[in-house]
DNA sequence: GGTGTTGTTGAATGATCGTTCAAGATTATA
DNA sequence: TATAATCTTGAACGATCATTCAACAACACC
């Protein structure tokens, strides 16, 4: 019997997540939301409960993407092949709403600790960091990897490499492609001799 | 004739400083301002002018230091030890505001194009790098480094390590140090052969 | 000790913050 | 077509935002 709502809740959340991506957790707010959302308050809250809770389900989505992104990837190319195509890939983008990780980005203005967006963003790099692990083990199986060495700790340098790449990338006059060339090099040191 | 300030100065812009390094641009308020600093709002638009000047006296402050600090460093240990040393040096400061630099934290807030703050922070990143540029460069003079290997190159992805490493130094279960010592035998791989 | 200059105070400004809620609009079922 | 359930609207809330300013306090010089 009842009315149904005249918006797609997944497209907007998409729209919230490249909001938020962009302008940061503080640096959004409710105006620039009901604008971006074309919703009124009460509708914004019916369907979301609060700021904070689509900042978390536009996390999630965010996250999501990230994940499926890189098992794509390493379903068409194998494991060592993805892990060296993938800096490329993420700075090659142009039409994301920012070049640096919102992971990363929510981590360092909540703080990773003090702030339930903070954890949920920790938790999520984490997350990623042990895919990262699995496809260095993966690629050690495939012999495109030393196999004395520790995919655990690989995939923790490959993780920093990737976020400073990001945050490289939103600065002015780095030519971010060509970094993410280096990066994808430096992998090659890894193959067995 | 004048009545003289009861304040140090220098000693406001430290302050200021560690709460904007903190906290970030929008994170902090005129009443966190109020409360650290001491001042009552009139005090501190006739010493400042307005938040986003503080801030970037603050930023100026902690560029210089950053600058002062590899200067010594460098002056110390050489150039290529120095470059050694400092990843672990920077993660190492546990009374720090944050981990992560605020340069960094800048841009990633306020848009390196868009605001006037992420503009100067830009360009203080890109001072540090051309500091990074001249290290490598004397290092290569001093045999330490392979000469044929370029040090704007180099200079352009220690940036970038560094910046990854105190992103990943903000995350929890990171270990920040081991990360930094990864980065450092990185560059032993850069020694002529 | 008065005078002039500057620093400090704290209330007040208008704007914007995130959020609430009563009233009206819409639609599937009875 | 009446009813019930849900969605949407938009005004209003108290809190906080960065900033201003008139009144007061303090100190160097005559």
């Amino acid at each position: 019997m009842p009315r149904q709502p005249n918006h797609d809740r997944d497209a907007l959340i998409d729209r919230a997540r490249d909001l938020f991506w962009r302008q940061g957790w503080a640096g959004t707010s409710m105006k620039d939301l009901e604008r971006t959302l074309d919703m009124r308050p009460g509708s914004f809250y019916a369907a979301f409960g609060s700021k904070e809770a689509l900042y978390a389900l536009a996390l999630d989505r965010y996250a999501e993407d990230g994940a499926a992104r890189l098992a794509t990837l390493a379903e068409e190319k194998g494991p060592f092949a993805a892990l060296r195509a993938y800096p490329a890939l993420v700075v090659a983008c142009d039409t994301a709403p920012a070049s640096a990780c919102m992971l990363a980005k929510t981590v360092l203005e909540t703080g990773a600790a003090s702030h339930a967006l903070g954890e949920k963003a920790s938790d999520y790099l984490a997350r990623m960091e042990s895919r990262f692990r699995d496809l260095f083990a993966a690629a050690q199986d495939a012999g495109d990897v030393d196999p004395t060495l520790d995919p655990a700790r690989l995939a923790r340098r490959y993780q920093s490499d990737l976020l400073g790449l990001r945050v490289s990338a939103e600065r002015r006059d780095v030519d971010a492609a060509a970094l993410a060339e280096d990066i994808a090099l430096g992998l090659d040191l890894l193959r067995p001799r």
